[in-house]
RNA sequence: GCGCCGAUGGUCUAGUGGUAUGACUUGGGCUUCCCAAGCCCAAAGUCCGGGUUCAAUUCCCGGUCGGCGCACCA
């Protein structure tokens, strides 16, 4: 492992990135994106929108201020106010709460337990950014994710969706962490970009996939929870249970692919099953899409969870709405159903204020409870004793048309920043040419900020010149991304445009304004290929179109 | 947050108690008929605050930022 990689000296100087608000001497964990990252990361985010608005999701955006009871719900506030305490003698931080359960006495103390080092004060550790809306400081935080706003509109969606699963909804877009102490670049960032696509399935049919057999033969290299290594097809995964099921198998499968498409090396990617300790109380399983870096090793990029119906469950908590869709059955059918009737009116004379509280504890005891020649309820914090005479139990015909369920959710989640960070780092390659130093970022043509440069081959040449600003201007409004580049030795152009990954570099030489054709030189080859003009933004546009998912 | 180390033009770097070296890059010009050639000119720097001192980029203290280790990463 190297410290850092070169590529992060590149990317400063070549506008890729920036360490942000460095004219007031920086700011840990916050990057700007300059015009090449910028338009690297609207790459990767258009390509995201494409694969998953091609399984027929739903694009939303959502707030990034949210008031306190969301992340009440979701669980983000009950460890914003962990207390923490740290030990300076060994440098160990603990959790007070856990460490009061643990170890009560030196929690009392004050004393670390492993030093018997006295402990700083306790403060409460901060995840998520605070903040406070509006003249009545109601309090809110900063989104630590951008998947609590599809949560919560879920019931408006499923609508909008025509009230079936499954029901898929993304979201691109900017989340906070306050972390302690932000490291390795854009790693691990204060203010960072995700991506995240929600699948609301039904419980019962995560089983099968219906578009299954698209990725049946993908193969999929995994690490499971046990640290083993297998490479297999996600039809294997699945029918060796390695994978709980076809719709989180055919999820991974979709994930490696555009991480592909977006130009991972496919022998630096793997996905990696959480363990038990570290897999989120309420996820039922989830694997991480790894990339092998250089720099840091394996780094997640992606997140792929079956989270259960944990958050529909909680927001409706939360709220007091419920949280359940109904599934109508495809024949509704008729059910033997017992209805229990209880006579208010005698047990409101028997019980008077007690009452209410005693039918509604009557109406929920079981069916046998209610047999006994008497009946005992708790109501008022008394037991009650019920004559069976006012209750009649009737057995009725009716007619079921279909149930309620709350769906569950399956999460792709996707780190845009640690993507690109990947993106660079592992396309990047010095070589030399002719005793010359290149270095390339070799990048997929779709994906290049940059799709063409224009060059006269002699930069003070005003024919050439004229004619290859014409081509620029041309290339430009055909909506490419081209830069012009006229200055010094004609290498120097073709190097500078490979270190920010140009795909083509075109050349106007004499021969072009002889007979309309210039020169396209291809990055990673270097050939260059003679072609008439005229059909040069057709040939760029062709071949930097990102092929379909 | 803790510990160790560091911070000099855009980048990399030399050096110094008396405001600073070189290279690359960048801009302008000359040259040049396809892969960082050459020549001329120009622009650009001591992280921030305090202290010691006649004088601090240099020494001391604090901070910020960065690298690494520990911890943290719900």
């Amino acid at each position: 492992m190297e410290k850092t990689h070169p590529i992060l000296e590149l990317a400063k100087n070549r506008g890729f990135l920036w360490p942000a608000y460095e004219l007031y001497g920086q700011v840990a964990g916050f990057y700007d994106y300059g015009p090449h990252g910028a338009a690297l990361k609207r790459r990767i985010e258009d390509a995201f929108r494409r694969l998953y608005l091609a399984e027929g999701y739903l694009e939303v955006e959502n707030p990034i201020v949210a008031p306190e009871e969301v992340f009440i719900a979701s669980g983000h506030a009950g460890h914003f106010t962990d207390p923490m305490a740290e030990c300076p003698k060994c440098g160990t931080a603990y959790r007070l709460d856990h460490l009061l359960k643990e170890n009560p006495e030196a929690a009392r103390a004050q004393k670390c337990p492993q030093c018997k080092g006295s402990l700083t004060e306790t403060r409460p550790f901060n995840l998520m950014m605070a903040t406070h809306i509006g003249p009545s400081k109601r309090p809110g935080y900063l989104r630590p994710e951008t998947a609590q706003g599809i949560y919560i509109t879920f019931k408006r969606l499923y609508r909008l969706g025509r009230e079936k699963l499954p029901l898929g909804a993304f979201q691109l877009g900017t989340s906070f962490r306050n972390e302690i102490s932000p490291r390795q670049g854009l790693l691990r960032l204060r203010e960072f970009h995700m991506a995240e696509a929600e699948v609301f399935v039904h419980p019962d049919e995560k089983e099968e996939h219906p578009r299954f057999a698209e990725v049946e033969g993908v193969p999929l290299r995994l690490v499971d929870a046990q640290d083993r290594e297998k490479t297999m097809t996600s039809a294997e995964a699945v029918s060796t249970r390695t994978l709980l099921h076809q719709t989180l198998a055919y999820h991974m499968a979709r994930v490696q692919q555009l991480l592909l498409h977006l130009g991972i090396p496919q022998e630096r990617l793997r996905f990696r099953q959480h363990r038990k300790d570290e897999l989120a109380h309420y996820a039922l399983d989830c694997w991480d899409a790894e990339v092998q870096t250089k720099a840091y090793g394996w780094v997640e990029v992606v997140g792929i969870a079956d989270r259960g119906d944990y958050d529909l469950t909680r927001h409706s908590k939360q709220s007091g709405e419920p949280a359940g869709v109904f599934i109508p059955y495809p024949e509704p059918q008729t059910r033997k159903v017992r209805t229990i009737r209880v006579d208010k009116k005698a047990i409101g004379q028997q019980l008077g204020s007690r009452a209410a509280e005693a039918i509604r504890a009557l109406s929920a005891l079981p069916p046998e409870k209610l047999r006994g020649p008497t009946i005992q309820v708790q109501a008022g914090g008394q037991t009650c004793t019920i004559d069976p005479k006012h209750i009649t139990i009737e057995e009725k015909e009716q007619k079921v048309t279909g149930e309620t369920i709350t769906p569950h959710v399956i999460e792709p989640s996707y780190g845009l920043d640690r993507i690109l960070y990947s993106l660079l780092e592992l396309n990047h390659r010095e070589e030399q040419v002719e005793e010359e130093p290149r270095a390339v970022i070799g990048l997929p043509p779709h994906m290049a900020p940059v799709q063409a440069a224009v060059f006269p081959l002699l930069g003070n040449h005003p024919g050439l010149a004229a004619r290859a600003r014409e081509l620029h201007r041309t290339l430009r409004q055909a909506g490419l991304r081209a830069e012009y580049d006229d200055s010094g030795a004609i290498g120097r152009r073709y190097r500078r445009q490979d270190e920010i990954g140009t795909p083509y570099c075109i050349t106007i030489d004499h021969q072009s304004l002889e007979d309309g054709t210039a020169t396209i030189r291809e990055r990673d080859s270097m050939k260059q290929e003679r072609t008439p003009t005229r059909e040069i933004p057709g040939y760029i546009q062709q071949r930097t179109a990102p092929p379909p998912f």
